[in-house]
DNA sequence: CGTTATAATTGAATCAATTTCATATTTTTA
DNA sequence: TAAAAATATGAAATTGATTCAATTATAACG
C-alpha cells in the first residue's frame, strides 16, 4: 500500500479547485507541497493524474478512479473519527449490563427509559447474568456494567456504591406472620419459601439468615418475575423475602404486608461494577448517577 | 483528518495477530512501532483501543470501530492501487473514440469486435464527431483516440498513420461512366451525387476535387448508412465517391462498378491522433497496430 | 510465591519522508 | 510579445515515523 489519507484529501481538494495554488490554500499547505505530492503519486503508478498543460487541472482517467476513491473513503474516515472522538468525550458508547439480582429488573428497566433519554447514542443492553462470570466477562471487555451486591476483588475493576437496601418479608396481610414485628429463622420452618430460580448460595435469605440457623423452609418454590411471586404471596401460596424498594411500590396495589428479617434487620448494598479505564467516562457516571438519585 | 491508512492496515494486522510481535512481523515493522503508532492514535483520540494487561490482546469499542473502517477502506484501496497498475501498464483503460468520416464504421465495428479480445480491460466507447471539435476534446481528455484525415497541428497531440486508401467512385455495372477509364470532374455534372450528410468542406469530393474544377453535380442527396448508400447507387439513383475498402468488399455482391478520380487518382491516408501521454500506453499501440494489420 | 520467559512500553537517536523556500519553467492573458 | 499567473524543481529544513536499547509489565513455571 502506498496510497495514504492524505492523498486521497490532497486530490479530492485539487479536484475541487480552480488550481494547485488554490487547492495549496484550503488544504493549508504550500502549492510546491502538493506538486510534489502529485509527482510522487504519479511516479510510483507510473501514470498521470492531471492532463497538464491545461488551464483548469483536468483529471485522466487514473486521477477520476482516485478522486473516486477519495469520496468513498474520506467520508468514511470522516465519521469514524467523529465517533472516536464522542465516544472519547463519553458521549457515545456501549453499555451492556449484567445484573445478578433478578429483583433489579424492577427499577432497572423503568431507570435505563430515562437514561436514554440524556444519552441517546449510548447502546445498552442488559443480560442476566448466568451463563458466564460477570466480573471476569468485565474485564475481557465482553460487558461494561455488572450490577452485583458482592464486592469482589479485581485490579482492573472499581466497585460504586449505588445504593443500599432492605431485605424484606413478603407476607399476606392475613398472614399470621404479618403480626410479628420482626422475623426470626423459626419463622420460615413451616412456610413455603418463593424465590427467584437460582442457586440457594446467591440468596441472602439462605447465606445471611437461614443457613446461619440451620433451618430450612417447609418448602421451597420458583418463580421467573417478580411480579409472579408478589401474587403468590398474596395469594397465600407462600412467602417471600425482597428487597424493600420492590415492596414499597406494589405493597399497596398487591395487598402485602412486609416484615423485617431478623431483630436488626438485613441489609445490603448494590454496587456497579465497571472497568476502571472506564470510571470517568461520562456516560458511565450518568448512569452512577442516576441510579444513586432515584434511590437517594 | 488524524488517521492515515497505515494506522488502519496496522490495526488490522494487530488485530488478526496473537500479540503485537507477531502483528510486527507480518508488517515488517518493529514491535516498538506498533506500540509507538497505537499510543500516537490513543493519544490522540484521547481513548483506550485495546484492553491491556489481558493476554489475547483485545480490542475495546474504539478499537472494533476503527477494524470496522479498516475492514471497509483497505479493500477499496487495494483494488484501486491495483487498478491504476493495471492502467499503468496500459492493460486497463478507456478508449473513447471518435471517428470523423462515417465510411471508417465499416472497418471500425468489426476492428474493436477482434480488439476487445484481446484486450478485455479496455473501456471501449465510439462517438460521431459532431457536435464538437475532436482534437481540442482529445487534448482535454474528453475522448481518447481521433480517427481523421486530417493531420491538425496540436502539440500535445499525435498523428499516427493507419493506412492509405484511394477514394473511388461507385457507380451501377451499366451506369455510362462504368465504361470510362477515369473520372473527371465535368462527369459528375450531370449526376446525382449521393453523400453522408456532412458539410461539403468535410468532403474529399468537394474540397480536392469538384471545387478546384469549379464543376456542381445536377443534384445531391444525403444518406446515413453506407449500406443505403451502395444500394442507391446500384439502382441508379445516383452515384458515390467512396474509400478503395468499402467497395472491395461489397462490389461483387452490390453489383457495382467502381472508378478512380481523376486521371491520378484521389487518395487520402487516415490517421490515429491520441494524446502524446498516451502513445505508448500498450492498448493504444494495440490498437494502432491492429488497424493497420487488417489494412496491410 | 518467587523466578524466568515473553510481551509491551518508553525515551532517545536515527532515519525517512514531507514540506518549505527559493528559483526556474511553463502556460495564460492582455 | 511581454507580463502575470500557475506549476515544477532541487536543496534545505522540518516534521514525523521507525528503530534501538533499556525498562516495565504480564504470563508461565517449577
Amino acid at each position: 500500500m502506498f496510497l495514504e489519507i492524505r492523498h486521497l484529501l490532497s486530490l479530492k481538494t485539487i479536484s475541487e479547485s480552480r488550481n494547485l495554488s488554490e487547492a495549496s490554500e484550503s488544504l493549508h499547505l504550500t502549492q510546491s507541497a502538493l506538486s510534489h505530492q502529485i509527482k510522487a503519486i504519479e511516479n510510483y503508478f507510473d501514470t498521470q493524474i492531471f492532463q497538464r498543460q491545461h488551464k483548469p487541472l483536468q483529471l485522466t482517467a487514473a486521477g477520476r478512479r482516485l478522486v473516486e476513491l477519495a469520496d468513498s473513503v474520506l467520508p468514511a474516515v470522516a465519521d469514524v473519527e467523529y465517533e472516536l472522538k464522542q465516544m472519547a468525550a463519553g458521549e457515545r458508547g456501549r453499555l451492556h449490563i449484567t445484573i445478578e439480582c433478578h429483583a433489579c429488573f424492577e427499577w432497572l428497566l423503568p431507570a435505563l427509559d430515562q437514561y436514554r433519554e440524556t444519552w441517546p447514542d449510548i447502546e445498552i443492553d442488559i443480560r442476566l447474568g448466568m451463563s458466564f462470570e460477570p466480573i471476569p466477562a468485565l474485564s475481557q471487555g465482553k460487558i461494561d456494567l455488572v450490577i452485583t451486591s458482592d464486592r469482589l476483588a479485581a485490579k482492573d475493576i472499581v466497585f460504586e456504591e449505588l445504593f443500599n437496601y432492605q431485605a424484606m418479608l413478603a407476607v399476606a396481610p392475613d398472614h399470621p406472620l404479618a403480626k410479628k414485628e420482626y422475623i426470626v429463622a423459626e419463622d420460615l420452618k413451616n412456610e413455603t419459601l418463593i424465590t427467584y430460580p437460582v442457586e440457594r448460595n446467591r440468596l441472602d435469605v439462605f447465606t445471611k439468615f437461614l443457613f446461619p440457623a440451620g433451618i430450612e423452609p417447609a418448602a421451597t418454590r420458583q418463580a421467573e418475575l417478580t411480579a409472579i411471586i408478589l401474587q403468590l404471596v398474596a395469594s397465600r401460596r407462600g412467602v417471600a423475602v425482597l428487597p424493600d424498594w420492590v415492596l414499597r411500590e406494589t405493597m399497596a396495589t398487591n395487598n402485602l404486608t412486609t416484615r423485617p428479617i431478623g431483630a436488626s434487620g438485613m441489609f445490603g448494598t448494590l454496587y456497579a461494577a465497571v472497568r476502571k479505564t472506564d470510571r470517568q467516562a461520562a456516560f458511565i457516571e450518568g448512569f452512577i448517577n442516576m441510579t444513586r438519585e432515584i434511590h437517594g
